[in-house]
DNA sequence: ATTTATGCAAAGAATTTGCATTGTA
DNA sequence: TACAATGCAAATTCTTTGCATAAAT
């Protein structure tokens, strides 16, 4: 089953002019407590993911970070992204288990994921009752919980009324 | 419909002294049903598939399939895992996103997986009511539910109590 | 005899890594 | 000036595929 993700909240990752770009600093505070260098192409990388929204790949980023930046390499762009998923700044997810996936975490919410199967369209839902029940099953085995994933497959309500498959990779 | 059950007198890769093998003649019938043809490497692949109980790595497959036939290539098992997949005989998953892995589908009750982080133990568990709320959710967001994935990674009771996480692959 | 399956090796796709060079502090 | 970061290409890992040959119906 191949999935197709279509990003609902179609964020442009152009660089607003002077908007502040909150996730650079906080990925600029991790550098600093590590000993690392500050580096334009962080920034750069940093910026473009803060501003996609959520649920992008890699060549999602080195596309737009591309945009401002045509010789950004997607070396860098894996490392900074590792980066960023070692300081707690991204989660990296594998809806499909092909690509990976990067979603901001910085204080945001526990969600979970609702995956449309026509147009790859990606929900997010919390949902408290679930992850108690999780921690009870889990107890149940004498496991300790560190995370989970809850991943729900579908036919989002756009494409059930008649749209089918729609071309649109 | 009619199920025939050839049994190759030659070498016999299951563990279980006289017993039968019916995951062969699943895919047995499968295959007969769509038109394909039988091979000795099919048998061997789903009999090595269905005795080794669950969860397992192609890269497994292999190699316990060439302990009966050191020639069967991987392309072979990955064929007829596919098929096997296809025919709904078994599941595949991706637990850790590199490696795809494979379960029995045959008549086995849907489940849930618990993943150790410490030695790898995959456990199963089944909650009902994990299910229901799963549907509401989805409903609430005008999804239909086709499937599903929900898998708790933590610590088992064997790795909390002392034992480090010791290496078993 | 016809058509499918196999085995091998090459091809792909996603990600990582070695290393010379560039950039930062 | 040191040492980390980048870019590029080669290397890795998992999986798929093209093609000649073997096997099944």
């Amino acid at each position: 089953m191949r999935i197709v993700i279509k990003m609902k909240t179609t964020a442009n990752s152009a660089p607003r002019g002077a908007s502040k770009p909150p996730g650079r600093a906080l990925l600029q505070a991790q550098i600093s407590r590590l000993g690392l260098k500050h580096s334009r192409q962080r920034d750069l990388v940093a910026d473009v993911f803060f501003a996609m929204g959520g649920h992008v790949s890699v060549e999602q980023l080195v596309a737009a970070a591309r945009r401002n930046d045509p010789r950004v390499s997607v070396a860098t762009v894996y490392r900074t992204m590792k980066l960023l998923a070692d300081c707690g700044l991204a989660f990296s997810r594998q809806f499909d288990g092909t690509q990976t996936r990067y979603e901001p975490a910085a204080g945001r919410p526990h969600h979970d994921h609702l995956i449309c199967t026509g147009c790859g369209t990606i929900a997010e839902f919390a949902e408290e009752r679930i992850e108690t029940l999780q921690s009870r099953v889990a107890a149940t085995h004498g496991f300790q919980v560190e995370t989970h994933k809850l991943e729900i497959y579908g036919r989002c309500a756009d494409c059930r009324r008649g749209k089918g498959p729609e071309a649109r990779p």
